[in-house]
DNA sequence: GGCCGAATAGCAAATTTTTGCTATGTTTTT
DNA sequence: AAAAACATAGCAAAAATTTGCTATTCGGCC
C-alpha cells in the first residue's frame, strides 16, 4: 500500500554487491517505487541532499569502513528532517544492538532476516511506528539474563588476559601481586564455572563484556 | 554468452537477506537461468542431492554461523563433482584470503565488489578460468611478506583451542594422541612467535584465520 | 627417485596455570 | 552500623602447558 510519500529508498552499504541486490529485492516487492543504492558515503550524501524535502526511507548499514552508520545520523538529519532511518546490520552483538537502540531509529534490522520481516518492518514504520527485528528484540531478553557480572576490576584483567598476558606480565604491568592477578582470575572463573583461561576470554567476547 | 551447461546457480549465506537479494541480481543480468538461494546449510545440502549432475555454479559465503563454507567443500565435492564454487566473503584479511586460495576455488569475490567483476568471475570461471577479485590480488600484493600461513588441519585444531578446548580435550574429541596436538600448537605459536595459546588465538582472531 | 612440508607421535624437563585453603583492608549496600 | 562485596595477598600441591629434542608416514613436486 504506496502512499506518495514514501516512495523513494536509499541503500548505503560499503558491501557493494548487497546494496545493488537489496534494491533489488526492494524494487521486486514493490515496497518502494524508487530504489537507489549507494556504497560510497560521499555519493549517498550528495544524493540525499538533492533529494530536498521528500519523504526518503534510508537503509544504512551499521559497519561502514571508516566510520559507522551511527555516525552519519547527525547529518542525515540535517539534510532531510523527514528521513525515516533504519539500520540494516549482520552484528549479534546484545550490546551492540542496544546502542543503536539507544539512538531510536526507525527501524533495526537483521541482514539474517528474512522477506517477511523486511515487509514488516517497512509497513511498521509507515503506520508510524517504530520496528526491531524479532531476532535481536529476543537477544536483548537473553543478554539482560547474563548468568554473571564482572567487576570493573575484572574486566580490566581480563582484557589483558585477552590481548595474552600471563598471569606474571599482568601483574607487571598493572604492579599487583601475581597472586592478586590469580586470585581475580579464580574468581572469574569460578563465577562462569570453568577450568581455563581460554574458556573465560571465549565467554566473555561471546558476551561482549571485552 | 549461456550455454547449456551453465544455466544453475545456488546461493548460500546464513544472511537471508543478502541470499534473496543476490539471487535476483544473477537473474536481473541473465548470469544464470536458474538461481536458488539459501539460509541454511541442511536444505542447501539437500538440494544440491537432487542436483545430481547438473553443471552447478554454487555462491558460498564464507562465514557461515556454526561452520565456514570451506567445511563444506568435501561435501560438495562429494554430491556434485561438477560443481563450480565461488566463495563470496565481506572479509579483508590477506591471511583469510591465503587461505581460501589455497583450496583452489573456481572463484572469490569479496561482497565489496561491483556487478562488473560479478560479470568477470562468471565469465572467467566459464571459459576454464579461475577468478580471484581485484580487490583481492592487490590485498595479497600490499602484504607479499605475510606473517604466516595455516594449515587447514592446523585452523581446525585451532578452533577447538579457541572455544577453551584444553589439549586433552581436543586430543579426544579428533582422536588424536595428546601428543599430535601440542605438536600441532607449538607449530603455530612457532609461527607467529608467541608463548602461549592465548597470544595465538588473539592473533588468529584479528586476523580473521578463525 | 629424492626432497620437502604436513600430520602424526613420543619422552622428559622446565614453566605456568589451576586449585584448595586462608586472610585483611576498603567500598558499597542494606 | 552491620553485612556483603571487592581488591588485595599468601602458601602449597596438583595439573596443564610449554619447550627441546627425535621420528615415521604420506603426498606433492622437480
Amino acid at each position: 500500500m504506496l502512499t506518495n510519500d514514501s516512495q523513494l529508498a536509499v541503500i548505503l552499504d560499503d558491501h557493494g554487491l548487497f546494496a545493488t541486490s537489496f534494491s533489488l529485492l526492494l524494487e521486486k516487492y514493490r515496497l518502494f517505487h524508487f530504489v537507489k543504492s549507494f556504497d560510497s558515503k560521499d555519493d549517498f550524501l550528495r544524493f540525499l541532499e538533492s533529494s530536498g524535502t521528500q519523504k526518503v526511507y534510508i537503509f544504512l548499514d551499521y559497519y561502514l569502513s571508516e566510520e559507522t552508520g551511527l555516525s552519519l545520523l547527525p547529518e542525515i538529519g540535517r539534510l532531510n528532517r523527514d528521513a525515516k532511518t533504519i539500520f540494516l546490520t549482520s552484528a549479534v552483538s546484545p550490546l551492540l544492538i542496544q546502542t543503536l537502540k539507544n539512538y531510536n531509529p526507525d527501524g533495526i534490522l537483521s541482514k539474517s532476516s528474512n522477506l517477511d520481516t523486511l515487509k514488516s518492518c517497512v509497513a511498521s514504520i509507515r503506520l508510524g511506528k517504530n520496528f526491531i527485528d524479532p531476532f535481536f528484540e529476543k537477544l536483548l531478553e537473553n543478554h539482560q539474563s547474563l548468568p554473571v557480572k564482572f567487576t570493573p576490576r575484572e574486566i580490566e584483567l581480563l582484557k589483558h588476559f585477552a590481548r595474552g598476558d600471563s598471569i606474571a606480565k599482568t601483574a607487571e604491568k598493572l604492579f599487583l601481586s601475581p597472586h592478586t592477578v590469580v586470585a581475580h582470575r579464580r574468581k572469574m572463573m569460578a563465577k562462569i564455572n570453568c577450568q581455563s583461561i581460554t574458556q573465560l576470554i571465549t565467554f566473555a567476547r561471546e558476551h561482549e563484556v571485552i
